[in-house]
Parts: structure tokens; sequence; C-alpha cells
DNA sequence: ACCGGAAAGTTGGGGCTCCTACGATTTCGC
DNA sequence: GCGAAATCGTAGGAGCCCCAACTTTCCGGT
């Protein structure tokens, strides 16, 4: 994409103040997509408040009470974070007793995750924020765009991975 | 991080299934929205090398080039940051002679931002490499997808902020 | 049985980001 | 004018992320 954008057919729906151009910027989608996934972070922060949980947690919830049982380095590659990014946080979620780490007798290397009852209700609570951030999102991608818009997303993480 | 099958499909027969499950994860498109973003700052860090400038600072240079004698606070709404981000930023970038800072004799709390001369030069090295980027992503968008694609994220940036 | 390689999880180091608080400076309101 | 409010950039604290190195445990070949 060589082309000079110089904003023939886009209206600036981003907050810039005025006279400041992006310039080139080919990075286009790339930056584009950085600025949409930190406005959905911050919105469902915004929305789940100070003292709970962030998205990143939120997603661990979900993804253990998907797969009882799970391993940490299944978790990690589940939710696409480093495994080392997810010792210190589920050391706080086991702190906060939402979390059951016992060992595998099998393997005595690794963890099985379960969630507790405390979990559970946490998980429930937060789920119905997340619907309702959903939902903002979904009326904002439009719902007939929605399965395309998801499918671009998902071929950008493979053809990148 | 590949294999993604967000289906709301079939149980799984065993404790450990094959394949670890999304689960509901309601945050389906913030979530995805995460990933692509990660993957795509990955691959452009990938493809500048280690001693390279990474997106944000790459960022950074494009938009002082495009807006000679922005100020900080300026650059930082730009490109979506807190002003006290570029701090450490701007100032490793004027460390390293790519970036000039002087002072406004007209408003003396702030500084107005320029690219030396080694700045611009560098500033055009990183622009090939985000010009591949750009096509590579171009690609996986598909060019006839890419201008809805964008709305869309423009339509999340602002609905949310 | 033994040994080296692989894997699970932790630790430490570094990077980027945000928020809050703060001095310096400018601008506004009376 | 002059004090109050706003703005610019900085400093400190915190969170989240990755990578490399390390310990413990498991596994396969001999």
């Amino acid at each position: 994409m060589s082309e000079f954008h110089a904003g023939a057919g886009h209206e600036p729906p981003l907050d810039r103040p005025e006279g400041v151009r992006l310039g080139a910027l080919d990075e286009q989608v790339g930056f584009t997509l950085r600025l949409a996934q930190e406005a959905s972070f911050a919105a469902f922060a915004r929305r789940t408040g100070e003292a709970s949980l962030r998205p990143g947690r939120f997603a661990i919830l979900v993804l253990i009470d998907a797969n009882p049982g799970i391993s940490q380095t299944e978790l990690s590659a589940a939710a696409g974070r480093d495994k080392s990014t997810l010792t210190p946080a589920l050391a706080d979620l086991e702190g906060r007793g939402l979390v059951e780490r016992r060992r595998v007798p099998k393997d005595r290397r690794s963890y099985a995750l379960t969630l507790t009852d405390a979990g559970r209700k946490v998980l429930r609570t937060l789920s119905e924020h997340a619907a309702a951030h959903d939902r903002q999102l979904d009326a904002l991608v439009g719902e007939e765009n929605k399965a395309a818009f998801l499918a671009t997303l998902r071929r950008i993480i493979a053809g990148l991975s």
C-alpha cells in the first residue's frame, strides 16, 4: 500500500486534534487494529469497574471453565499468552480463591486447573458484563458484518503466526 | 497458537480433550481483535529485526514527519498513547539522534518535535518494512474487504471512546 | 537401568502502557 | 492586574507482556 491515503473518502472518526495528520502511516491496518483493540479493552475495563477482573483474567476463567483440568501450558496457548505470563495471574486468581491448582499424580510437573464455586460465581457475573460489552461491539460492527469481520481477524491471526 | 475452532460444537469425550475449546468466551470480537492486533504487532517486530524500532516508535517517527513542530501532547493524542508514555520514548529517540526537541519561545512549557536527517533516513528504511508488512496484511484482509474492514475498526474506536 | 533430551512451571530482566501527582508556565475571569 | 484554573512535560508506581535461563520431572534409546 504505497499509495498515499489523503483522506479523500474517509471522514476522520478518530479523536485527533484538528490539523494533525496521520501521514503515510503505511501501517494503516495494523495501526487501526491496535487502536480498536485498545478501545475495546478499555471499554471492557470501564464496564466491569475498577475492582473487578480485567479482560485477560476473564479470558482465563472462561477457558478454565470450558476446559476443566487444563494445564497452564495448554491454557497459555489457548489464551495466546506466554506461559510465564500466567504464573502471576494464576497465583493471583488462586489467592482470591477463584481457581484451584492441584498436582496431577500422573505427571507431577503440571497442574490441573479448575474453577472453584466462587470462581464460577465471579465468572457468571463477569459474563453478564461481557455480554453487554459484546452487544455494544456487535452493534458497532453490525450483525450483517460480524461473520466477515471475525473471519478477517482470524485470517490475520493465522496468516501472521 | 494456531487452532481456534470457535464452534459451539460437541462435548469432550474425555477429561483432557484433544483440542482446547474456547468456551463461551462472549468476548469473541474483543478477544479475537486482541489476538489479531498482537499478531500484527509481532509480525512487524519480526520483520524489522531485533535492533530496529518497534511499531510504537515507528508511529512516532511517522507522525512527527507528517506534523513537524508538533508538541508531545498533540503527538500522544495522535498516536493514541498517554503523554507520560512518550516521555521515555522521545528521550530514547532524541538520544539516538533521530528526533529533535526544541523549546518554543511562544510557549515555554512545550517542545516542538522534528525529525533530524538521521531520523528521516531511519524512517525511510522502516517505511519499506512497513510497506511490506502492509502488503502482507492487505493480502490477508483482501483488497475488496479492506475498506469495510477499516471502517468497522474505526466505528469500534469511535463508538467506544 | 541409565543418560540425555524434552516438557511444565517459575524466576528474573526488560519493555511498553496507564494513572496519579507534581513543578513550571500560560490563560482565563473578575 | 492577579489569583485560579488549565496545560505541558516529567517522575514514580503499578500492571501486563515477552524472552531466556533454570529446576524438577518425564520419556525414549541403548
